[in-house]
DNA sequence: CGCCTATTTGACTCGTCTCAAATAATGTGG
DNA sequence: CCACATTATTTGAGACGAGTCAAATAGGCG
């Protein structure tokens, strides 16, 4: 965990329109720039865990990250993998309680810190942040509520071909015959966003190569067949 | 569905305290007042349908409320119970999208409808307003990852258990012995709840009666013993 | 009061989990 | 940069939770 140099200024920041910074008071958003600190962290470390308060906002510059609980016997469950560009660490702000999630690098990261009273501040002067933030927790909300009724009613497979349909999105990935990236995850981790046993996941995307839906190349999965894959994971 | 007269102000209604309501300027919460409606729905009659769009907010004076996703072959997906003074449909309306979930009461249910103008003029004109939503959708996140960690991991006999302990809140009941109150929810629904099959959740009922946990008398079921019942739930 | 629907019970099947062991990959230090 | 140690991945076998289908019973609502 070290500090970057030199500090990247928000206005000028390459992230700046994915964020709610897009849409901000300028004025605000230099403001906000003043007091903030960035980072870069290594692979598979904690940028805060679940019971702790937090004291800021980190913004992802570059890099992954998942956002996890953990539950009974110390099996997490994902619950969202977040990119550049992305918000964290928000909302357990704003609800003003401990994190109820964990939040951890998947790989090199660059995260810039906003102190609390900084983002707060903000929030007050510019009403069209706040509309921003009302409405992206509101899609969060219906997102959640998708992911809920998937994972009650759909079989494993089903939730699996979901699972990398989105992923294709979080890793950039055109999903075209011939492309060599893909999914960088431990299938573990993939597991856990399934909400299933690795050993099962493993024997499915066995499948999957079987299918022509995707390719591995040691763990990395690439993407074969989008289509098919979204038809297989039985969006209705 | 018919018309409630005479019709209550927002200022004076005996529900006010425990919504977004309680802390807001009395200047706004009058203009609030102005257009609403207030309107008796019948048990089992649906208030808003999944796709279609929001012209504004529902709030509960009487009465219970399940929001709830249709799945894969028609099986519904009950995100939440509300009773009175929650308030509905908000949140597709900030995020200006279609409903991602339908509304249908439990039983006969007043609702108070606020026209979409007028919540989003007392939004902008009142800034605690807009920080006591982004805090309540705030909760509303940690509790749905909560719930999608329990889905995924706990077995249905702990969320079960689990389930009825909400209930305990949802119904106003006391959990103490000799209680004759108790949770009126058809099979289905309560196993829509919990995620799983009716006839899954009528054999854990059953179990729960034996193990003293519960009692029932035709539909209705009463709590007897809710510290048993938590620890069954294996809060973790 | 009686019909219709909800609830309950039984038997059976299947998906998914667990445990255990073999193999492969990753990344680390010399 | 290579070899090794460690960790992750893969495969197999077996068990079990939970779902489905079908039929009987009971309850609630008109």
């Amino acid at each position: 965990m070290k500090r970057e140099n030199p500090q990247l200024a928000c206005e000028k920041c390459s992230v700046k329109d994915s964020t709610f910074f897009g849409n901000m008071e300028l004025s605000s958003l230099t403001c906000m720039s003043e007091n903030k600190t960035c980072t870069v962290y290594k692979k598979n470390q904690v940028v805060f865990h679940e019971g702790t308060r937090p004291q800021g906002v980190f913004c992802i510059n570059r890099g992954r990250i998942k956002i996890y609980k953990t539950g009974v016997e110390g099996k997490d469950q994902i619950i969202q993998i977040l990119k550049s560009g992305d918000l964290m660490g928000y909302r357990a702000m704003f609800s003003e309680e401990q994190y109820p999630v964990s939040a951890e690098t998947l790989e090199e990261t660059t995260l810039c810190f906003i102190p609390k009273s900084d983002f707060m501040e903000a929030l007050s002067s510019d009403p069209k942040l706040s509309k921003s933030i009302i409405k992206s927790l509101s899609k969060d909300l219906s997102t959640m509520a998708d992911s809920l009724t998937t994972l009650a009613q759909k079989p494993v497979r089903e939730r699996l071909a979901g699972a990398l349909t989105m992923l294709i999105d979080t890793y950039d990935l055109d999903a075209i015959e011939g492309d060599t990236e893909g999914i960088n995850l431990t299938r573990e981790d993939l597991a856990n966003i399934v909400g299933t046993a690795t050993e099962t996941l493993i024997r499915l995307l066995h499948d999957f190569k079987e299918e022509k839906l995707i390719e591995t190349q040691g763990r990395k999965i690439m993407i074969k067949n989008k289509e098919k894959l979204q038809r297989v994971a039985n969006l209705a």
